[in-house]
RNA sequence: GGGCCGCUAGCUCAAUUGGUUAGAGCAACGGACUCUUAAUCCGUAGGUUCGGGGUUCGAUUCCCUGGCGGCUCACCA
């Protein structure tokens, strides 16, 4: 049978209740429990009367009298119908409900012969007729690309994708409450600029009408934060989307959620205390224990974290020493050897970072600090005393994965607008991911901004190790998929 | 964007080397059934085999092309 024929079928049920002068759709029902209340508390609720609505999910009709399940927010709950208790005129209106209808019931607890909580229903009412039949109740949905294009499908289906959206609202609930205690002052800034910055990537386009001025979505709120703290809040954070253009994969999707903090009279070694304790507790909360299991590696979150340098890490993973490669040549044949592709026109630490990703990456499983990367690479962060081409900046790595950032915040105007200068020569040269100069940031900076830690950290890829997913799409509801034409 | 894999009823899946009219369970419809648990039993109906083209007496199956998805590589830091 197509699905327009079984939907032509709920439709002509729809018009005779109407017919009958049943709502298919009431405005209001006032439950008074939920079903995980009723569960919970069997003994004071034992032949009390309630109210629970939710959805029709399993049915067993028999004749004058079935069990039914209905679930809503909290969980399923059996219902237990039957001639005597409802009479016959609703008992015929029970039959012609169809699964997936949402249903308020009035009725008395009480427990089965095989000891399930049940509530005897006195009474009904239709709240929501449902056209469409719900996916199979054994094997439920799964179809993967269905599941992410009819989200809603896949929650009414699988609890198992419902708890990792409510451990994901709690974490991000968890990560603001921690940050504020802390005197964390949570800010908005603009998603829209006319100057993006801030990261290294593509952004998206848009246009203003009424200006008449193009626009780009954030890549990374950093530039206007660091205006804020140049404004004279000291600790400041923001958590909210930024959207990059570019490649769609596991651990990419164009809008992600970023946590940015920054704290004025800080450095990168502060940073990485907020950041080691802000995860680990965060850790500790949701998982209940700093031992995880995490796809096919149990990640241990005890502090301290590993903190190695890049070039340690390089030397530990490669066996090179580059910080012992002077010239450009030597690192390239260096690299080679090491059997890392590199291409003529890269500089000696693009070279370098290269190495770091085809050979260290991978191995950063435990948390992981990797400390001091290349100035060349960072234009945003302060330099290393004693070092002219590191800078103070960490990446915590996680099962392999880079899942933040974080340096001493770049404060010196003059050195900040050369390191821009270089950024838009590298642009020049055709890297479009290379930073646009930004003159007004400039200027703010010139107005002085205290020493300064940030840190930023990916939100949805620390989810993933919550809920033990390998796939970025599993920690957001809606996925950017590609647009499928209807009909 | 490249490579590999997938797409069959509303859902979950079958269909022999290319061979009758593409099957099954659930859901649906009709009937029986007043403590069921994926309720059970009897019966009925339901298909653009992702789209288009080709090879063939014959295509779900083979070829070409397009669409969407998964994994992966690249881009991404």
């Amino acid at each position: 049978m197509s699905d327009l024929d079984l939907r032509k079928i709920r439709v002509e049920k729809l018009e005779q209740l109407k017919k009958e002068n049943i709502d298919p759709y009431p405005n209001i029902y006032k439950a008074t429990h939920e079903a995980k209340t009723v569960t919970d508390n069997f003994s004071d609720l034992e032949n009390k009367k309630v109210k629970v609505a939710g959805r029709l999910m399993l049915m067993r009709m028999q004749g004058k009298a079935g069990f039914c399940h209905i679930k809503d927010s909290t969980g399923m709950i059996q219902i237990y119908v039957r001639l005597d208790f409802v009479g016959e005129e609703k008992l015929k209106l029970f039959k012609t409900l169809d699964m997936g209808d949402i249903i308020g019931v009035e009725g008395e607890v009480f427990k089965t012969r095989t000891e399930e909580i049940t509530i005897k229903v006195l009474d009904f009412q239709l709240l929501s007729k449902s056209l469409l039949p719900l996916p199979e109740k054994w094997h439920g949905l799964s179809d993967i690309e269905a599941r992410y294009r009819q989200r809603y499908l896949d929650l009414i289906m699988n609890d198992d994708i419902k708890e990792s959206f409510k451990i994901r609202s709690r974490a991000v609930q968890f990560m603001r409450n921690f940050l504020q205690e802390k005197g964390f002052l949570e800010v908005e800034t603009p998603m829209m600029q006319s100057v993006y910055g801030g990261a290294y990537a593509e952004p998206f386009m848009t246009h203003h009408n009424a200006l008449d001025m193009d626009l780009y979505l954030r890549i990374a709120p950093e530039l206007y934060l660091k205006r804020l703290i140049v404004g004279g809040f000291g600790k400041v954070f923001e958590l909210n989307r930024n959207f990059r253009n570019e490649g769609i994969s596991t651990r990419h999707n164009p809008e992600f959620t970023m946590l940015e903090l920054y704290q004025a009279y800080a450095d990168y070694n502060d940073m990485m205390e907020i950041c080691e304790d802000l995860i680990c507790s965060l850790v500790k909360e949701v998982k209940g224990s700093l031992k995880i299991d995490y796809q096919d590696v149990t990640l241990d979150f005890k502090r301290p974290w590993k903190r190695i340098t890049f070039l340690d890490a390089v030397k530990e993973y490669c066996g090179v020493d580059f910080s012992k490669i002077e010239k450009t040549p030597d690192v390239k044949k260096a690299a080679e050897k090491a059997g890392v592709k590199v291409s003529a026109k890269m500089t000696k630490w693009e070279i370098i970072n290269e190495v770091f990703e085809e050979k260290v990456e991978e191995n950063l499983i435990q948390p992981t600090f990797i400390l001091d990367y290349p100035k060349e690479l960072s234009p945003l962060a302060k330099g290393k005393p004693g070092n002219s081409e590191l800078v103070e900046r960490f990446e915590p790595y996680i099962a392999g994965r880079e899942v933040g950032n974080a340096f001493s915040e770049l404060n010196d105007p003059v050195e900040q607008k050369l390191r821009f200068e270089e950024q838009v020569k590298k642009r020049k040269e055709g890297n479009m991911e290379a930073h646009p100069m930004d003159h007004d940031f400039v200027t703010a900076l010139e107005y002085g901004m205290p020493p300064t830690g940030g840190l930023g950290i990916g939100v949805d890829r620390i989810i993933m190790i919550l809920v033990n997913t390998a796939s970025i799409r599993d920690t957001i509801l809606f996925p950017q998929l590609r647009r499928k034409d209807d009909k």
